[in-house]
DNA sequence: TTATATTTGCAACGCTGTTGCAGAAACATG
DNA sequence: CATGTTTCTGCAACAGCGTTGCAAATATAA
């Protein structure tokens, strides 16, 4: 695994305390992480702080947004290849409905695009929900 | 389509204006409609009442969440099979990343539950992203 | 070591959604 | 139709997530 100093130098960020330990909090973790995760995890940190970092990083192409269809932004660490300019996620997305864990999963096919629709697609997101290990 | 006020009687659901013009306005809607989408389109409600109604529609059977990966929660018609017992709905949602609206459509295949997987699959959501014919 | 650019923390705010409670409205009953 | 009971609505207050503006702190380049 990539350090975490080295990642942020990569994409021309300052290396500061709070950005290395988002970064290896992120890392390190098998979940999807909210800001308040994140939060939880440290001694003193402004969430302000967090969002913004949260941000910054998913636009450099760090870190992605995990879609779990509820209201909160939880975020999991990029593919090699995601880079400012394109992000490159072909997964979907496990939500446990009873511990409220969100994960990356490779177990189920993402359905191609249509040929033809009155919609012109883009991505394609997929969420699916149940009980994870943990909880069943 | 079957007439607001039968559909609330059906579900032992007091017959009321706020109600009547809710239902109206999601049967009558190509797209899934948010609490703020209705409030707009009333002379005067209060918000807290639209939030109760689409809660209490949505237990009922009668609406559903269309589920489009923004923080806000919009609601579209159930199929008639719907109840207060089981929601069944085997379609995606499109969300125009121009314009925010979001529908519901049935141009893809939702695929499969894996066979065998760490986790315990109970239904499965799709959103396709991209730009609705309006506005491309 | 110093100067500059960037990041952080604080304050204030906006938006979405929820809960408690009292008054208003729906409806069942006679 | 009149009345009582149940349910709904609106107001107030609140919680959570996320954003912006600004000044102080920090990282990095020189
Ligand atoms: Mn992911
Ligand atoms: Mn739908
Ligand atoms: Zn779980
Ligand atoms: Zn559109």
């Amino acid at each position: 695994m990539k350090l975490a100093s080295e990642i942020l130098k990569d994409h021309n960020l300052r290396v500061t305390s709070v950005r290395e330990e988002v970064l290896k909090m992120i890392q390190s973790s098998d979940k999807a992480l909210s800001s308040n995760d994140l939060e939880m995890q440290f001694d003193h940190v402004d969430r302000i702080t967090l969002y913004r970092t949260l941000k910054t990083f998913e636009t450099k192409g760090i870190i992605h947004k995990a879609v779990d269809g509820t209201n909160v932004q939880k975020y999991a660490m990029c593919v090699e290849g995601c880079s400012e300019a394109s992000h490159q996620h072909q997964h979907a997305h496990f939500h446990c409905d009873s511990c409220n864990s969100t994960f990356c999963i490779d177990d189920i096919q993402i359905p191609a695009f249509p040929k033809q629709s009155s919609f012109q697609v883009k991505t394609i997101e997929m969420i699916v929900k149940g009980t994870c290990v943990e909880c069943r």
